[in-house]
RNA sequence: GGGGAGAUACUCAAGCGGCCAACGAGGGCAGACUGUAAAUCUGCUGACUACGUCUUCGCAGGUUCGAAUCCUGCUCUCCCCA
């Protein structure tokens, strides 16, 4: 009934994704949807190891590098347009490769996203205010007031977390909460996860290896050549925000290789706490050959 | 050769008789995560047969009811004078 597929690769990053999706596209003849999101935007290259033009070559990719990080863009237009993007794919495709880090956006499409309102940027601005000047309690017993039932669950010490919720309430004159639990998972397609693992120390020293690759591949001028908009979101971003503060004379520049090293080793640590729990997927070792990729998919 | 300072957990670094398994920071580990997510936040970090026990503060002794904290010797490090 269902013959569509949806292969997801995951992994934390450096892990090999980019090469095992072109790989898997291209045995399966296929087109790659990019789930990262760093690689959404087109000024970022070196720093967010975004596939090479042969790569890009190889095999159809999409939402790499078609955004700019002058326009605000967010997991709800992602998750609008990669859906989109899946049906028409699907008409001519009967397995798309999805490819990504990012594991809240990969969510988003595999397991669908609640609809919220359009967020006055505004309510976001004086939330932040609010912050600096009277601090996160004053939003603590904000949140309290207009979104009790959030108010008991979320992370009361996070910053974002209360500000995206009392920005929605705001916004809306409705509890953030109100919103949420109604996102229903695409049917149109299954779904196979892939999660690339690595012993812990070879990860690491990947990506050591790897960040040195970037700094002579010119890390250093890409990010000086976004220092004027060091402060829009796509730029707080691991391999980015060191040098801004190196070129602040915050960090000299063996420490700001060793901070780049660090923050990517702690991301991957994330990410690998994120894809932990899929359950559900396939896991297999890195470095591992296409061919037993495939063996292992059926 | 003489004088002075210091040795504390993975690292840095507080503590200077009991409230110390030992402040804090870094690092590490684990976790959370619905439009900032490469973001943001939380917990743990001497050992263990863990709401209790055991072994720690350079080493060896000593004083004391009780020491990382006081005394003696030793080892090592650093600084100053020769």
């Amino acid at each position: 009934m269902n013959s569509k597929r949806l292969l997801y690769i995951a992994g934390p990053t450096a892990s090999g994704k980019t090469s095992l999706a072109i790989a898997l596209a291209q045995h399966f003849d296929t087109e790659i949807i990019s789930c990262d999101s760093r690689q959404f935007f087109k000024e970022m290259s070196i720093g967010t190891a975004v596939p090479s033009p042969k790569e890009l070559a190889a095999a159809p990719h999409h939402f790499i590098q078609q955004r700019s990080i002058h326009e605000p863009y967010s997991i709800g237009s992602f998750q609008r347009e990669a859906m989109d993007c899946l049906q028409t794919l699907f008409k001519t495709k009967d397995t798309l490769i999805l490819v990504g880090g990012s594991g809240l956006y990969a969510d988003a499409l595999l397991e669908g996203l609640d609809d919220f309102p359009e967020v006055d940027p505004a309510a976001r601005d004086q939330l932040n205010k609010q912050l600096q000047e009277e601090g996160i309690e004053a939003l603590v017993a904000l949140l309290k007031t207009v979104d009790p039932v959030y108010h008991q669950k979320v992370d009361l010490g996070n910053p974002h977390r209360l500000i995206r919720a009392l920005e929605v309430c705001l916004s809306s004159g409705q509890p953030y909460s109100s919103f949420l639990g109604n996102k229903k998972a695409p049917t149109f397609f299954k779904i196979q996860k892939i999660v690339i693992q690595w012993d812990r120390l070879i990860l690491y020293e990947r990506i050591n290896q790897r960040v040195d690759q970037m700094v002579v591949s010119g890390l250093e001028a890409e990010a000086r050549s976004l220092y004027a908009c060091k402060d829009v979101n796509a730029l707080q971003t691991v391999g980015y925000r060191e040098w801004f503060s190196h070129f602040e004379g915050i960090l000299d520049r063996k420490t700001t290789l060793e901070e780049i090293k660090k923050n990517t080793r702690r991301y991957a640590k994330r990410q690998m706490t994120w894809f932990k729990r899929y359950q559900d997927a396939l896991w297999i070792p890195g470095g591992c050959s296409v061919e037993d990729v495939l063996k292992r998919l059926n």
